[in-house]
DNA sequence: TCTGGGGTCCTAGGACCC
DNA sequence: TCTGGGGTCCTAGGACCC
């Protein structure tokens, strides 16, 4: 007889997420700011989307409106910002290239986590490495991290959660068979990846409360409840990888663009020129991803937190005849569309452009009946060069009128200091 | 008389993520 | 006054075909 010795369960994930990034990148550039709550707020400034340490201590809640948190913010002098997504781009771009060349592979997940491949790293003192790493992060960018290891995406997610805990000294954590019950019992079902608000509730009234909890149901329950996916992360949690390291990054399918307006409008000229703008810019995204689409797909929907209307939302799609990026007939498109959907007397509250079946550019075949987009990529190149040159919206289709009450709101916003050169911080001597 | 059933494709909606 | 935006995947159900 032979006897198997089993394998020991190695480490294979390590999953690093800044800390509190958007807060933490104002942070960088705005010294005098640390130790300080700050909040950073969603487009329009509607809601928070990202608090500093001091501001969750205060009991602001992610998500929350930003008129729910206005006393407690002038009470306490907490700061405030707009998002800044070309200074959050581009600091994120500076992390994730020091993390990636630590490890010999990586996935960035979001603009503030990626996942490393550590099942072969040859190091002795697993902990003693990410602690370096985590140092030089911070030494480097001025950006904490926190870093969680588990031999599943899940399991290291819930490191994660248990390093950040102690994200003030030593922000690692190592998840290992032997500590595998009292971490998942101390973790809330709801905290783990996977399971959102509705899950955590269903689960909750069936008495299942910790990870721990969810890690020991029984697979057919789950499936019938949860489907796959739910059982996929049941599996994790036993330590089962079920989801791999996605080392490429997938092209995107769809690519949409969509606002909410300050204020509703029924006014057909408004929505028409809001629409016209997100279709404007939904084309441009897709230009530098370097696809064209098929499908234009667009949409108008009342405010659906209003109660005193009645709720509306309708949208429809057109098939290009040729897939392209090209700003005119894409536009073109959203304005046929717009035209079939549209309905008076509607008070409209949000508005999107979806652009779909995504393709790469380089895999288009003209069609023989459609010619004009002759000399549209010298065109398209032109507009964005100019776009990115003296600032967006600079140069377009001329259908965006400046005023119109559509715009965002960014009352709070802080320079782009790492993408603008007129924003470049100054240091005094003195 | 008998009112099947399996396959595919599409779409809408629901769940999740950051 | 005031409630984000941009994605993915899965599933259920309808239409259609044989």
């Amino acid at each position: 007889m032979f006897s198997f010795k089993s394998e020991p369960i190695m480490p294979t994930f390590a999953l690093v997420d800044c800390n509190n990034f958007y807060a933490s990148c104002e942070r960088v550039f705005e010294p005098r700011l640390v130790g300080r709550p700050i909040v950073v707020l969603s487009n329009n400034d509607g809601c928070v989307v990202a608090r500093s340490k001091e501001a969750k201590l205060l009991g602001i809640a992610m998500g929350v409106p930003l008129f729910h948190v206005r006393e407690i913010i002038k009470k306490h002098g907490v700061v405030v910002r707009s998002s800044n997504y070309a200074l959050y781009g581009d600091m994120s771009e500076r992390v994730m290239n020091i993390l990636s060349a630590a490890a010999p592979g990586h996935e960035i997940y979001s603009i503030d986590e990626i996942f490393l491949d550590i099942e072969r790293l040859p190091v002795p003192d697993l902990g003693e490495w990410c602690r370096q790493l985590r140092q030089r992060v911070q030494q480097w960018t001025g950006i904490p991290v926190s870093i969680g290891v588990g031999q599943t995406k899940t399991l290291s997610k819930v490191a994660n959660k248990l390093a950040k805990a102690t994200s003030d000294d030593d922000g690692v954590f190592i998840f290992t068979p032997e500590v595998a019950e009292n971490c998942l019992h101390e973790t809330e079902v709801g905290d783990v990846w996977g399971i959102g608000r509705r899950w955590s509730k269903m689960l909750n009234s069936r008495d299942i409360i910790t990870a721990l909890d969810l890690r020991n149901l029984q697979d057919g329950w789950v499936r019938q409840r949860m489907g796959i996916i739910g059982l996929r992360t049941v599996h994790e949690l036993r330590g089962i990888s079920c989801h791999d390291l996605e080392t490429v990054t997938p092209d995107k399918q769809t690519t949409c663009c969509s606002r909410t307006f300050a204020r509703a409008s029924s006014d057909r000229d408004q929505v028409q020129s809001a629409v016209l703008s997100y279709a404007e810019r939904a084309v441009e995204k897709i230009r530098y991803a370097g696809q064209v689409c098929r499908v234009v797909q667009v949409f108008i929907r009342t405010d659906r937190y209003d109660t005193d209307i009645a709720p509306y939302s309708i949208s429809a799609l057109e098939a290009l005849m040729t897939p392209t990026a090209d700003s005119r007939a894409v536009v073109a498109a959203a304005l046929r569309v717009f035209d079939r959907i549209w309905k008076g007397g509607v008070p409209y509250r949000k508005a999107g452009v979806l652009l779909l079946e995504l393709s790469s550019s380089q895999d288009v075949m003209p069609s023989l009946f459609d010619d004009r987009i002759n000399g549209s990529d010298q065109l398209m190149k032109a507009i964005d060069k100019m776009n990115s040159r003296f600032g967006r919206g600079s140069i377009g289709l001329g259908l965006s009128p400046k005023s119109a009450k559509w715009r965002m709101r960014q009352e709070h916003l802080s320079p782009r200091y790492t993408t603008r050169w007129a924003d470049i911080p100054h240091a005094q001597i003195e």
